[in-house]
DNA sequence: AACCATTCAGGTACCATGTACGCAAATGGA
DNA sequence: TCCATTTGCGTACATGGTACCTGAATGGTT
């Protein structure tokens, strides 16, 4: 067909589990996937090419064609791999609260554990299976509020909002670190970088500047600045509707 | 020096208003920064090579570096350039909440008349003048209602992330109108392309389901829908923070 | 058992891209 | 007039996605 391009990897569904005459597959989605995201891991999506790929699975880059059709639906495989390691109950608790704290730590950890993940699914609104398994888990944690269809799709993209950009923070710091050589508690400390510094030292934004200064959760530990944040956004969801206000 | 890579493109100033010997430079940062942007507009950021801004210029791809040390540089530059288009007032008006609006739709306007933007933006965490004086405007909206600085900061993060998803939800809108070559309006009727068509018809996610297809909100222009969720953010804030409430 | 349509493996090749390098041209001070 | 300095830009290379093609494997059919 020839919008075989126009459409998601999603209705694309593996050739496996054929019975008729050819050559037996040597490989599989899944594998491939596994391979790009072992490379990425641990040197970056940029280093996940199609040869390196191939390489890691001892064969050719065109051999992997035969399983995806571009490498941009790799990437979409690679998005709902690593949210596949997303492990929620269920069904909802009941406690709106708790479930999504819950879900937002579980994502927390994985977006830390695969750094170029929510890049990724931000640059690409991909909705793999389990992107929407875990989608529909936070939807689930306002059943039974009686609120609004549109309000409940409104928090929980707060949420997420909330969630992403924080990972995008941590991370960035992380890299940062990393790239100065300096270790992460330091650099907590009294390192902003040199051109920040020079910012700050302008005196040009006096609100950016105490932002910078003066802030007190800079030097909490990631975790628990993650937690802050997280409260304020449940807050902001409380104190928006009444029937959620804690008795 | 060496490490001219690891340190911002705003701690390299042109070269500029020299006196010495040497040729005259025939082009300009802003010049091929317009350039660049030009064509990223109309084709994407992807079509804004090195050859082909420095065919738009009428020279060769290596000039360019005379100007800009590398590409990802550029970027930055694009992003600065186009952040320089919001018009703001010089202070905060003491009306939080209208000057957090009018901020609100400058960015949108200004993020839908370069699709390119937000993606930049969310994909580089780049602090360029225009992006410091936006921001110093938005943390200065809060002036003088006695709020902490972190707690400043943390709401315009929430300010931000709303502003900057919505955007990216809407320019998804219009590409995907664009591709299918369908008219939005139409599109937003009763369309919903062939993928989450099939997730909606399998079932399988039913709060999904009622997100899709029992959303009132989904039938507004998108105006509407920015300044709806808009509000609701703004109302958060304004829940959270005693102070903040109109009388 | 022989044959064949079908499917996979993967090499070769093409094109696009960022950019290092080098040299010629232009420029203004000595 | 000469020369150090700076720009203009062609050439060249490495790297990447992927179209195309040949050959090998496979299982149903005759």
């Amino acid at each position: 067909m020839a919008d075989e391009a126009a459409t998601s990897i999603w209705m694309q569904p593996e050739t496996h589990e054929r019975s008729g005459p050819g050559r037996r597959p040597g490989y599989s989605r899944e594998q491939i996937t596994r391979a790009a995201v072992r490379i990425a891991d641990a040197e970056g999506v940029e280093a996940a090419t199609m040869r390196r790929i191939a390489g890691e699975l001892g064969t050719g880059a065109m051999s992997l064609y035969r399983y995806v059709p571009r490498r941009d639906d790799l990437f979409d495989l690679m998005i709902d791999l690593a949210m596949s390691e997303i492990e929620l109950p269920d069904g909802p608790s009941g406690d709106w609260r708790g479930d999504l704290t819950l879900l937002a730590r579980q994502v927390r950890a994985t977006g830390l554990r695969h750094p170029w993940l929510i890049a990724l699914l931000t640059s690409r609104p991909t909705l793999g299976p389990h992107l929407l398994r875990v989608h529909e888990f936070a939807l689930g944690a306002f059943d039974g509020t009686g609120l609004d269809i549109d309000d409940v799709t409104g928090f929980v993209g707060m949420l997420d909002d909330y969630v992403h950009s924080a990972i995008r923070r941590e991370l960035g710091w992380l890299e940062e670190a990393r790239r100065t050589g300096l270790d992460p508690e330091r650099w907590k400390r009294d390192y902003m970088g040199p051109y920040v510094r020079q910012v700050v030292e302008s005196g040009a934004f006096p609100l950016f500047n105490r932002s910078v200064l003066d802030s007190r959760t800079a030097h909490l530990a990631p975790e628990e600045r993650f937690r802050h944040g997280l409260d304020r956004i449940l807050d902001a969801i409380a104190a928006l509707v009444p029937s959620l206000r804690p008795r």
